[in-house]
DNA sequence: CATCTTTCTAAACACCGCTTACAAAGCGTC
DNA sequence: GACGCTTTGTAAGCGGTGTTTAGAAAGATG
């Protein structure tokens, strides 16, 4: 039933992985600060370290800090030889970069294009880019980079690695991008689902650095949800957990692409609220002119259409997953303050006010290329040792 | 940031564990079966089965199967000194028994009575009832009993342990019943919201047996939620995730307990239902007479209203949490064939077609009891030693 | 240059799980 | 009833791991 040989090396490994996570998060730093910040011994710390360095995790830098004692050598994450690239698929342009293992993304290092038109066409297009980055050396690539980390759009069943269905870019239907991408260049690629890698991403990398219970709503064509709760990414069973966007919030409401009547993504989008604003205004406008439409600034009865059922979704995600904290993204939040505003106020309206109180909620920037990155470098960390996470059920406290 | 300093005893407390949870699943076992069964060795085991019966979780029994080579002797959960005991707090009635670690109830041994009209009345209730069930000798108690576990209605904080609002039963708000009932009996004692109780008590115990990945959703006079996703409990923050009957689905429906209005629980529940039909016959009934009023037989059109806004609960657990399995609990759906199936056809329609094929729904029994005394065993097991789970953020396969 | 502080490592020790070897305990057969 | 057969359970030895202790290394301070 439970399989996984506990072995001694099984401490090595979570101490190994403690290390790496603790240079992660904070930075380089010297073996001594890491044993006295990890709650290890030192030379515990220093055998993770000899071990981080032959699998080309950590580097030794020269440059020691100043101070009393002798310096320590600082201990970064490997600029030489741990690069991976990430890959953001999206219904309108594709992004490939290259980053360090500490998330650095290389700027110069990155190429956008239009997404093609066929899943082929897309294939290739991946796989010349990511040649392009490494130098058009196509032998070279798995000799720079250790992994790819893919940001896809639409369902995705992480289980088999296949995207199930995508609305927005019907020609990834039915195929397994990462999986053909690693038999064509040889390296190893993981795929993550676009709202599932930020969340991966935020938490490695970004605002939700350390969070373990974190809900992020990413609010564009459609409704994103990812869900970090007691330090795990929810995925389900498949991977396709977080799919807010198609709960019922109007029984007999116009169709979704889904299917169904009256979905949530159908009201409470860009989408929804550009189309809302194109009947207005009696032609049809993008989100951007939508946004800046003197009807819009005129009056909240129009925003409010859309903007109360986002305050809808807001409230939907603190009320089920009593997050500690709850990033917005989208344009619609985040270009005007008012919006943002009604959409608070609304929600606090809408929730239970034990759960709403106990939840921070913060306008974020988001970033599937931190994403990406992060997905396939969690995976390298996984892969090289466990976390360890003592666990029960969650239930807590207050003994005698 | 991360602490617990993996010493080298980490290792045998995670097989303690281990063969503890043999036994919890499978029933009383040799050495030599736990040790083919859990991965381990021999001798791992017996070190493990020594600690285990000095703590007095485990006994050796003299039975012993019958076979060809040496029998061996069986390990069983303790059934002289590890006894627990369960309470359950409901709006009406409350229960306490006693169970063993196996989770066998003892049903003499248990009793129910109303639930008191003040918050005094009811801790003292309870205390008398665990000491009636003790054979009324108050120091008795810490001797026969390892613990106790709760199950209590409403919003529960278990960060803190305490209700923060309950409201078919308002004494317990703002109240702390696990502790004040621990610094009365000098036992530890562990609260569990009673939906997150269910899930635990199903998955040590009953249906959801080893399963990693499920929902439970409890319709009765409320719709409570319990999540259960890789393995691990959804709590949130503070223990108030799961609180799905306060989504808006009615943006201008009728006021809920909760303050707001047309929140799913106001639609979708035995009391809804009742609401309902009592209206259609001019009269107050109950849930269990609308179930057979006439009118509910004669016609789809009266039921649906009630069932259909069912279904999008469903629904939306399925499309947010993709689980394998979803148990509905509650006399509504599983008194009449009819209303299930009418729920399963329309959540069919209204759920994103791969993770409704993706989940496995069915009907349930459910049960607070062994969910309280599950609830405290999990607790003990925790106490003694961590599970392990080497675990990511869940993203998966897929490699070169 | 000696002293001080801090870093890092080597050695000794204790703990752990695994493998191997062996004793223990029944069953079948002769 | 003795012997072999099979399985169970334990003791001893080995390799791996973390920790403590002691000491070497490296720079700052006086």
């Amino acid at each position: 039933m439970i399989e996984s040989p506990v072995a001694s090396e099984l401490l090595s490994k979570i101490n190994e992985r403690r290390v790496l996570e603790f240079v992660q998060r904070n930075g380089p730093a010297s073996r001594a600060v890491i044993a006295r910040g990890g709650g290890m011994s030192a030379p515990t710390v220093s055998k993770a370290v000899v071990s981080l360095i032959r699998n080309e995790f950590l580097e030794e830098t020269e440059a020691s800090q100043a101070g009393f004692g002798r310096p320590g050598k600082l201990l970064q994450l490997s600029e030489q030889k741990a690069n991976v690239l990430g890959v953001v698929i999206d219904a309108d342009t594709c992004w490939i970069g290259s980053a360090r293992l500490d998330g650095a993304v290389g700027e110069e290092q990155s190429i956008s294009f239009r997404t093609p038109k066929t899943y082929d066409g897309l294939l290739q297009a991946v796989i010349n880019g990511l040649g392009e980055i490494a130098g058009n050396v196509k032998g070279d690539l798995s000799e720079r980079f250790r992994g790819v980390g893919l940001s896809v759009p639409g369902l995705f069943n992480s289980r088999v690695g296949e995207t199930v269905m995508s609305p927005n870019l019907h020609l990834l239907d039915g195929q397994r991008l990462a999986a053909d991408l690693s038999n064509e260049i040889g390296l190893q690629c993981i795929a993550l689902q676009e709202s599932h890698a930020l969340c991966v991403g935020e938490r490695m990398y970004g605002a939700a650095r350390g969070m373990n219970d974190f809900a992020i709503l990413d609010v564009s064509t459609g409704l994103g949800l990812g869900i970090v709760s007691g330090g795990h990414l929810l995925t389900g069973n498949s991977g396709m957990a977080g799919e807010l966007g198609h709960i019922t919030v109007v029984p007999d409401g116009q169709r979704c692409g889904c299917g169904n009547r009256g979905c949530l993504e159908t009201v409470a989008t860009d989408t929804a609220f550009a189309r809302l604003i194109s009947r207005e205004l009696g032609r049809k406008v993008g989100v951007k002119e939508a946004l800046t439409a003197p009807a819009v600034n005129g009056s909240e009865e129009v925003i409010a259409q859309t903007v109360d059922y986002l305050a809808i979704a807001v409230s939907a995600v603190i009320n089920i997953f009593n997050p500690a904290t709850l990033f917005l993204h989208g344009q619609l939040m985040n270009s005007d303050p008012k919006i943002f505003k009604r959409v608070m106020r609304q929600a606090k309206k809408r929730t239970l006010s034990p759960s709403f109180k106990d939840c921070r909620i913060l306008q974020s920037q988001g970033n599937k290329r931190l994403g990406a990155v992060a997905g396939i470098i969690d995976h390298l960390a996984n892969e090289l040792a466990p976390a360890f996470a003592p666990v029960g059920n969650g239930n807590t406290k207050q003994a005698s």
